[in-house]
RNA sequence: GCCGGGGUGGCGAAACUGGCAGACGCCAUGGGCUCAAAAUCCAUUGGGCCGCAAGGCCCGUGCGGGUUCGAAUCCCGCCCCCGGCACCA
């Protein structure tokens, strides 16, 4: 027997693919495109088995699709500018660059080592000038637009590392570097205005009936559009004060008002009131409380009376001012009509202060009464106690409310989003540097695109501390003013590198071009992307930020897309000691211990067979010797047939066939058909796999008995079939054996097996029997038998359980079973 | 609290639109080959019971109800797990 060597048919295949150039792909407008398009990775240092599926999955998508016909994109690429770079090189001296390349040199051999089907010429990274000067020329382009711009922003500043941090970054309220208290801080940054898309990144989701909908869901909620109406509180002796609602039909029952600590006019209205120095020292009190802990809700409602009203536009009722640390200033005004019955946060607060709580809306068939309520009812219902809107159905009320408050001028129907602005700067070095300058006379001013790209530059101090490295950077930060070429200050802020993802697909298009972004009739043949996999944990903000940056793209006449992926498929995570698996947690396996022990191929297999690529998967390595098993012995079965397929002239298919070959036949083309589906439909790669096995389990039990003779030829379609149908899977192997059965070219160049629907057709099919619901016999009938063959076939089966009954009803559902009904 | 997804053998999992639950694989057990072991091949493998045997019976998809000839699948009410969002007015 030919011995199995993985390691070296393993890297003589890859040696041959990249040598023909077999993955390296041009626009063809003869063949249908397929843009097939994984997350490109971080590059931290090693690909881990949680990135191996991730590729797997698309890999076996891409395989299968060029076999189908399609000219496939299946591009790779690194994200790589970013902290940990920046991390390693304040703790151990390396210089981010320098980091950052190898961790590419090793993890691009890793992937090799896995044989994806990857263009390399077209690889990217993130950190090379040549891609983040478009980084910059977007910016520029967004800045000219307004798209970007400058605001004074409230941030999550480490004192001690002097610099702003991501949110993510401030977990707990606490540096995650030097595990500082983090404070609070206003800070100029700059901000792109993501808020201008928010109504097309709900509309637009009808676009995206591929999704699956639980993504949709999150992003639905992320921009969390919110209807409702904002009203005009008249406020004595002072301006109106306005708040948002969107429950305007409980407007009689509003108590009192409540603003947040920080709204602007609390100032203004404490000022002057009796005792004005108790109030004010309360008011401080709840705005320096945990910003964070009250977003979530985990501090308990405070608030003091500001000894100001207020009067309801409605029903002119007099109502007390307060402000009260549960109402946020970020969000709709800032200020609230408190409706304590109808709003559990309100009836919270004022069963706390003994406020007032009124109930206006009746829900159907109770009676509510607002002494003795125990919480509030937030439902729908009838209003009450409403003056003249009295007796209305709540959307009825809502709707003519908000009309009527329209024509006296007091409110206005409004829409309000959770949305905000993306805050891109970073005070960091190894980023994309924001192209613009200060200058002392012309004020900001954009880099002009000739001077592109604004360059990192290469030496900077990397202490960890006195903010960002760029600062102390001399000759970077003194700067030409473009506008009267007078001394200016350079920019210091680079871009999060959620920018540098959010286009990256378009640059493998035309990863060289030199004049542009990308080219725009590539874009035009290979867009929109046919399949994207990644993980799931990126369903918000990535994937929200890359539709964004599409829209913005066709705003400036550069594509014509309002949406830039057709079908997303979040794959699940690679969990280890029930803990997503990253680097950051260091609980990472790498692929390269399985392949030295086992080979590529088998891990491939592996890693799709043991749970459905959308479920969360816990990594253990019991099961990967039955993938290897199933590997040798089709690699056996071929070993056993070799010499004879590759050097007997093909012979046709005999026209009568034995029965056992005949069943194989049918195996053979029910397995062509169910993999196809499996793969080309739901993605569900470990049921392909199984029928994979599946057909190797009938081929080697009929094996023996067609071996000899006229039959062998259907052994032999069974087997190259069987070959064809793994490559995807098991791509190094697959061509290995091809090659020993004789066959000449790549298995990746030749066509998918057509299944033949008539021989896959059962000829006779076995029919449970059901007496009362319980199976008692079985019966063989012919394929799509009615009931007039099988009743009385199926009557004398089960005659013992029928005898001296009545049948009441006999149902037969064809080719499955059969159920009769006696009394 | 709200929104998603999910609970099926010892384990990973199958079961397309209501139609034979447990495909495929792992583990385990028994057997063949071997001086022995590894590898490999064959058989058994949800639980319980009856039978010398061929074979047969009962129970079983988180829990409790329901619809149906028939429910892992549909409906109602619970319990638990995972993910996301969260004083969002």
């Amino acid at each position: 027997m030919t011995e199995y060597d993985f390691e070296e048919i393993e890297t003589r295949w890859q040696a041959r693919w990249a040598e023909a150039g077999t993955f390296e792909v041009t626009e063809n407008p003869a063949h249908p495109k397929y843009y097939c398009l994984e997350m490109l990775p971080y590059p931290s240092g090693d690909i881990h088995v949680g990135h191996v599926r991730n590729y797997c999955i698309t890999d076996v998508v891409a395989r299968y699709k060029r076999m189908r016909g399609f000219n496939v994109l299946h591009p790779i690429g690194w994200d790589a500018l970013g902290m940990p770079a920046e991390n390693a090189a304040i703790q151990r001296g390396v210089h981010p660059e320098k980091w950052t390349r190898s961790n590419i040199a090793g993890m691009k051999r890793q992937l090799q080592r896995l044989g994806f089907s990857y263009p390399w010429s077209r690889e990217i990274a993130t950190c090379d000038p040549e891609y983040y000067r478009w980084n910059q020329w977007f910016f520029l382009r967004m800045l000219e637009r307004g798209i970007a711009y400058r605001a004074k922003s409230p941030v999550n500043w480490c004192p001690k590392c002097q610099t702003v941090l991501a949110n993510e970054q401030a977990e707990g309220g606490e540096c995650w570097r030097c595990h500082s208290t983090v404070e609070q801080r206003e800070l100029e940054q700059w901000f792109l205005r993501i808020t201008a898309y928010q109504d097309e990144l709900l509309d637009d989701m009808e676009e995206l009936g591929n999704w699956p909908e639980r993504v949709l869901v999150q992003q639905r909620n992320w921009v969390g559009r919110s209807t409702g109406a904002e009203v005009d509180f008249p406020v004595e002796g002072a301006d109106p004060i306005r708040v948002f609602t969107t429950r305007i039909d409980t407007i009689y029952g509003a108590t009192f008002m409540v603003l947040a600590p920080e709204h602007p006019r609390v100032d203004a209205l404490v000022t002057g009131i009796p005792d004005e120095a108790r109030v004010r020292e309360a008011v401080a009190r709840l705005r320096s409380q945990d910003r964070r802990a009250r977003q979530a809700g985990q501090v308990e409602k405070e608030g003091v009376f500001t000894g100001r009203y207020a009067k309801n536009p409605f029903g002119g009722e007099r109502i007390p001012i307060w402000v009260g640390n549960f109402v946020l200033m970020g969000y709709g005004t800032g200020a609230i009509m408190a409706v304590p019955g109808h709003d559990q946060r309100d009836f919270e607060f004022a069963r706390r202060y003994g406020l007032d709580v009124r109930v206006v809306i009746q829900p159907e068939g109770a009676v509510l009464d607002g002494g003795t309520l125990e919480a509030a009812h937030a439902g729908p219902g009838r209003t009450v106690a409403s003056g003249e809107w009295s007796g209305l159905d709540s959307a009825e009320a809502i709707a003519r409310m908000t009309v009527f408050a329209e024509s006296k001028g007091f409110g206005r129907g409004t829409v309000t989003y959770r949305l905000r602005d993306w805050l891109i700067s970073r005070q960091r070095y190894w980023g994309t540097p924001i192209p613009v300058v200060y200058c002392p006379k012309d004020g900001l001013q954009g880099v002009p695109d000739e001077k592109l790209p604004v360059l990192l530059p290469k030496d900077a101090p990397f202490t960890g501390e006195g903010g960002n490295p760029l600062e102390n950077v001399p000759e970077f930060v003194t700067a030409k003013c473009p506008r009267c070429g007078g001394a200016a200050r350079r920019e210091t802020d680079t871009m999060d590198t959620f920018v540098d993802s959010s286009w990256y697909f378009y640059r493998y298009l035309s990863p060289r071009k030199a004049d542009g972004p990308f080219d725009a009739r590539s874009a035009r043949y290979w867009f929109p992307i046919d399949l994207y996999v990644g993980g799931t944990e990126h369903a918000i903000l990535h994937l929200v930020y890359a539709r964004f940056w599409t829209k913005v793209m066709r705003d400036l006449g550069l594509v014509t897309l309002n949406e830039p992926v057709v079908r997303l498929f979040p794959q699940g995570m690679v969990h280890k000691d029930g803990q997503v698996m990253s680097k950051s947690r260091g609980n990472t396996i790498a692929p390269d211990d399985v392949i030295r022990r086992y080979g590529a191929d088998t891990l491939r297999l592996y890693i799709l067979f043991v749970a459905p690529p959308e479920d969360a998967l816990e990594w253990k390595e019991e099961g990967i010797e039955g993938a290897h098993k199933f590997v040798l012995r089709v690699w056996r079965l071929v070993d056993r047939h070799a010499t004879d397929f590759a050097s007997a002239i093909r012979t046709p298919i005999p026209a009568e066939l034995s029965e056992p070959a005949r069943a194989l036949r049918r195996k053979v083309h029910q397995t062509i058909q169910r993999v196809t589906s499996d793969v080309e439909e739901r993605i569900h790669l470990n049921t392909a796999v199984a029928a994979l096995m599946e057909l190797y389990n009938k081929i080697s039990e009929v094996e023996e008995a067609i071996a000899e003779g006229p039959e062998r030829a259907v052994l032999r379609e069974a087997i190259e079939a069987l070959v064809l149908l793994m490559s995807p899977f098991t791509p190094h192997a697959s061509e290995e054996m091809w090659e020993r059965i004789g066959r000449r070219r790549f298995v990746v160049d030749r066509p998918w097996p057509a299944a033949d629907a008539a021989v896959a057709r059962e000829e006779s099919v076995e029919l449970a029997v059901q007496v009362g619901g319980k199976v008692r016999a079985r019966i063989v009938v012919p394929r799509d038998a009615d009931e007039h063959v099988v009743r009385p076939q199926a009557l004398a089966a089960v005659a013992e359980h029928v005898r001296g009954k009545e049948i009441v009803k006999f149902v037969v559902v064809a080719n499955r079973l059969v159920s009769v009904v006696v009394r």
